[in-house]
DNA sequence: CGCGCCGTTGATATTATTCAAGACCAGTGG
DNA sequence: CCACTGGTCTTGAATAATATCAACGGCGCG
């Protein structure tokens, strides 16, 4: 049932992963892999995991749509999109992840994937085999139910996209999309009031519902406004209050 | 590590669901069971599946927002609606399940619940505890896997609403809608080109992100144009393939 | 340098919402 | 039995929001 055990590896890619990968709001990497505590040292080789850091340059594709599922992705460094691709020619932007956080989920339903995943800039990922993961969850109850919120937590996720796609005007939802920004920024430890867009606005339409253009004004608005300052890709959040009221009253 | 072990029950719950259950295109409910095999129970003893199947008469709610997350339901008649509701008031239906689906899954990334479940008619659910679940799940590699899978739909589901939000025009999104209760009843067994609405109009605008008016408009509009036949919530499609064009095409 | 992609802005067209009125229907109480 | 009420649904007209079309400037890169 469970794969040969293994010699206990030189390197614990649990401590490791740990170590170095920055903390991320929805989903404490730290959690996943310090819940799995010492008895994931059994099962799993150092090298099985360790040998697999992956880098991509921007615009490189992690898996595209049908590609065989059989590992989620944890960003080391980094950013990508996951983009949704109908056979219509439709196209929607589902996802943007950060470093920290999990991609590949969208592949477990149905052992290929659904969506695409692009590099927006240069990246490096962890590879974590997704059998190697289901053994884990089956050895530590700790580790089973950690993992099940991390399932679960790609569902809450796109819940609160859809409530924005379905609920808000495109002002509220720019402004919506830059809170989230922000805020996932400072969960790095970076700065919560000035980032840079790794999307064009082409893109932030796609995720918004929206057209380039209505990304383009809207920012411009914005910064009439006061309430940031645009420069290109970089956005410097002057009034984090008024942005936040936008979205929840939307006056 | 596992709960103790108890006597085989008297009567195999798994078995009990999957000969009463209908099956759902997206999941197979058979599949969820049956892939549990014999070991299942061992660990399950047939009272604490069985001795909860529980009514809920329309409108009644079966979950609200922040309840404590414990289990999982199964249709077993009815159906229902997920409502998320933001603090600022926003409200949006994430979600139309019916007979034979699973519900609840809005609650494992929290152990509480981010939606409210509202039943749309007279309705009866099978309650699956959510700590028993996970024990299966690790004692059986297979339903573990499937387990996995369907929390990962829940993803799918929501992507799938997603790109209609994010890309679609009104009467595309309700051609969309209306097509895809089409298959699901379909895979109950009942009639493709005809069946009935459960939601108001209200309701499906809020679905589809559109006002009541809308949706009333398109309906009409349909209707006039000989893609189906509205008699207040009873819809029968004249024209599948018009409607399908209508959804990938869109003219 | 020139090309392609990116971003901005304006004018216009389209789409969907909002506001408003009235029909229908089921349930309720006089 | 009837009138009344609240919720639902339809439809029209006016309005607001957003998309579309178009032009142009800028930037990075081969």
């Amino acid at each position: 049932m469970l794969p040969p055990t293994i010699l206990p590896p030189s390197v614990d890619w649990i401590t490791v992963i740990f170590a170095s990968a920055p903390r991320s709001p929805t989903w404490k990497l730290a959690d996943f892999c310090l819940i799995a505590g010492p008895e994931a040292g059994a099962i799993l080789s150092g090298e099985r995991i360790l040998t697999v850091p992956t880098r991509f340059r921007k615009g490189a594709v992690l898996y595209r749509v049908g590609d065989p599922f059989d590992a989620l992705y944890v960003i080391r460094f980094g950013s990508c999109k996951i983009v949704l691709l109908a056979e219509s020619g439709r196209e929607q932007i589902a996802g943007y992840y950060m470093a920290g956080e999990i991609v590949g989920i969208d592949g477990v339903a149905r052992a290929a994937h659904k969506c695409e995943a692009t590099a927006l800039e240069d990246m490096e990922v962890w590879r974590l085999p997704f059998d190697e993961i289901e053994s884990l969850a089956r050895l530590s109850q700790q580790f089973g139910h950690g993992f099940h919120q991390l399932l679960s937590q790609e569902s809450e996720r796109a819940y609160t996209l859809m409530l924005m796609l379905g609920s808000m005007r495109a002002d509220q939802r720019l402004a919506f999309f830059l809170l989230d920004l922000s805020q996932r920024h400072q969960a790095l430890g970076y700065s919560s009031c000035e980032f840079v867009l790794r999307m064009t606005r082409q893109e932030i339409g796609s995720y918004l519902g929206l057209t380039l253009e209505t990304v383009s004004r809207l920012l411009s608005r914005f910064q009439r406004e006061g309430l940031l300052q645009v420069e290109g890709r970089t956005v410097k959040l002057l009034d984090r209050v008024a942005v936040s009221q936008l979205v929840d009253y939307g006056d």
